[in-house]
RNA sequence: GGCGCCAUAGCCAAGUGGUAAGGCAAGGGUCUGCAAAACCCUCAUUCCCCGGUUCGAAUCCGGGUGGCGCCUCCA
């Protein structure tokens, strides 16, 4: 069996390649996870809900999969927000481990197979480094260890940087240990009061890079498949990682780069210097978690994307069609057994489109409009059947549902009963627009009681009642049912 | 200054040589006591501008214009 298709952009090549993996059939893929000195942002879930997808989708094709996402739990910006709130770095950086674990678990991210974090990773670290010193490219400087990147002559592959451009905006500090400006630490001497570790050239911490050098190598070997990460971490931080991994191993890291774009706000990055950095956490009182999921997935990965209300109410309104139409879908054709036969139209080509446009470097937003069809379909079939035989609208049915099963396991959207996300929905919206439940069901009982004797003009008062709540009301053949109305603003 | 990305309808957004996906909004229709939901139809002779290559370009090349990012911590 050929292997599937698979094109991927590759930051280092700078262009699609087709998936060729070290090994046939397994992928090993490495992503940068959070420094957790705070709660992650929605920058960052944008980047791991990607990543998350990239898995899933090598998984749907066959792929055996070892995810690796580490977690930076010894750095500078640990010990100063340590600092700040009076507790022990390495408690303040459980904390913001459990934290995110949350925050994943609420946009349905998959665990890693394997998730390390620094603290744990420390000998292999030291060993490196020590590797580094002993081949002559890095030097110990007054407890550091600095890498020294002219020693390196592909150093900027992947950026495509020219060396003397760089040191143009570079400075070194007063006190710096460093003998060139673009040389980076290895290893931090530790000062008082700072989480450290012995090593051979006394107590220390690593520096910035270092680790994923060592946490890839350890789980997935000194060369592996993938590795991803944001945009901004091209440089200076895979491009670091290359320079210590492939010095000290003299192999190729990792085959193939790959980098999600940026999630913009107001169309310009966040920044704390600009003070619009949403966390994930407050975003996700606003909206959805699987809304903002679908969110993330409908723009290409590699490209910006606009993180604005509209664009998330948008979200919403299309997850909640998708979840109505299951809805009804479900009631339909739940637990029931139709004898075999043919089916209405070609329920598995949506799949075939769906998965032509993921091969396609993960393009979930094409993927996304395959769905369109699909859900269209199962809308005709349960509404307004265009054939007469029964078994055959409910044999398609099944196979339709079965399909978008298939799909959620990729978008990791739908995994939810349409029931209960309906009613978290509404549960929402009834709390943010401040409606009494129990006044809309005595209203609807009311109108209930003018319908059976024929009197709509009481029954459209009703109606508009509710309505100036922000209530929509539906007649069904199950009954009234009712939702409140997307905000106006 | 160096490196790089982007520019597709009112809005969002796929599409990297073969004649413009999908969604939202809008208009029309079917259904409905009326609605809503759902479904159907319509909705870019054209892809920022100017040249070029080609039988053929939104897609390739050159030059503009306009956004944006990295070069310092950053997903």
């Amino acid at each position: 069996m050929s292997p599937p298709p698979i094109r991927l952009f590759n930051t280092m090549s700078m262009q699609k390649e087709l998936l060729e993996t070290l090994v046939p059939g397994k992928v090993g893929i490495y992503v940068c996870g959070p420094t957790v000195y705070s709660y992650v942002h929605i920058g960052n879930a944008r980047t791991f809900t990607s990543f998350d997808v990239v898995v899933r989708y090598l998984r749907y094709r066959g792929y055996e999969v070892t995810y690796v996402r580490n977690y930076t739990d010894v750095d500078d910006k640990i010990i100063k927000a340590a600092h700040e709130t009076g507790e022990a770095p390495v408690a303040l950086a459980a904390r913001f481990v459990e934290a995110f674990r949350e925050d994943a678990q609420a946009l349905h991210l998959l665990e890693p197979d394997v998730s390390p974090r620094v603290s744990q990773t420390i000998p292999e670290i030291v060993a490196i480094i020590q590797k580094l010193v002993d081949k002559g490219y890095a030097y110990e400087s007054q407890g550091d260890v600095y890498f020294s990147v002219s020693r390196d002559a592909d150093y900027a592959k992947l950026s495509k940087r020219n060396l003397e451009e760089l040191c143009v905006g570079e400075r070194v500090q007063p006190g710096d240990q460093k003998r060139e400006p673009l040389d980076f630490a290895l290893w931090k001497a530790a000062k008082p009061g700072e989480p450290s570790w012995d090593s051979p050239w006394g107590k220390g911490r690593p520096g910035w890079h270092i680790e994923c050098s060592a946490m890839s190598e350890k789980y997935l070997g000194a060369s592996f498949d993938i590795h991803g990460g944001g945009l901004d971490l091209i440089f200076p931080h895979h491009e670091n990682e290359i320079a210590q991994s492939e010095s000290a191993t003299d192999q190729r890291m990792a085959k193939y780069w790959m980098h999600c774009g940026f999630l913009d706000l107001e169309g310009a990055k966040m920044s704390k210097s600009l003070g619009n950095v949403v966390r994930l956490r407050d975003a996700l009182t606003r909206v959805d978690p699987e809304a903002l999921r679908f969110f993330f997935l409908s723009t290409h990965y590699r490209h910006p994307l606009n993180f604005a209300d509209k664009a998330l109410a948008d979200a919403e309104a299309r997850l909640e069609y998708f979840y109505e139409t299951l809805r009804k879908v479900d009631e339909r054709v739940a637990g029931k057994d139709f004898a075999a036969g043919p089916l209405h139209g070609e329920p598995g080509r949506f799949r075939a489109e769906f998965e032509t446009a993921m091969d396609d470097d993960f393009n979930s937003a094409g993927a996304l409009a395959a769905l369109s069809g699909l859900f269209a379909l199962m809308n005709e079939l349960t509404d307004k059947p265009p054939v007469k035989d029964k078994a055959m609208v409910g044999r398609t049915l099944q196979a339709l549902r079965e399909e978008v099963r298939r799909v959620s396991s990729v978008l990791g959207l739908f995994e939810d009963s349409p029931a209960e996300w309906l009613l978290r929905r509404r549960d929402r919206a009834v709390r943010e627009r401040g409606i009494d439940v129990a006044q809309v069901e005595r209203l609807l009982g009311e109108r209930a009681a003018a319908r059976a004797a024929k009197n709509f003009a009481e029954s459209d008062r009703v109606r508009g009642l509710l309505k100036e709540q922000g209530v929509e009301i539906m007649d069904t053949p199950g009954g009234t049912v009712w939702k409140v109305a997307p905000a106006s603003t």
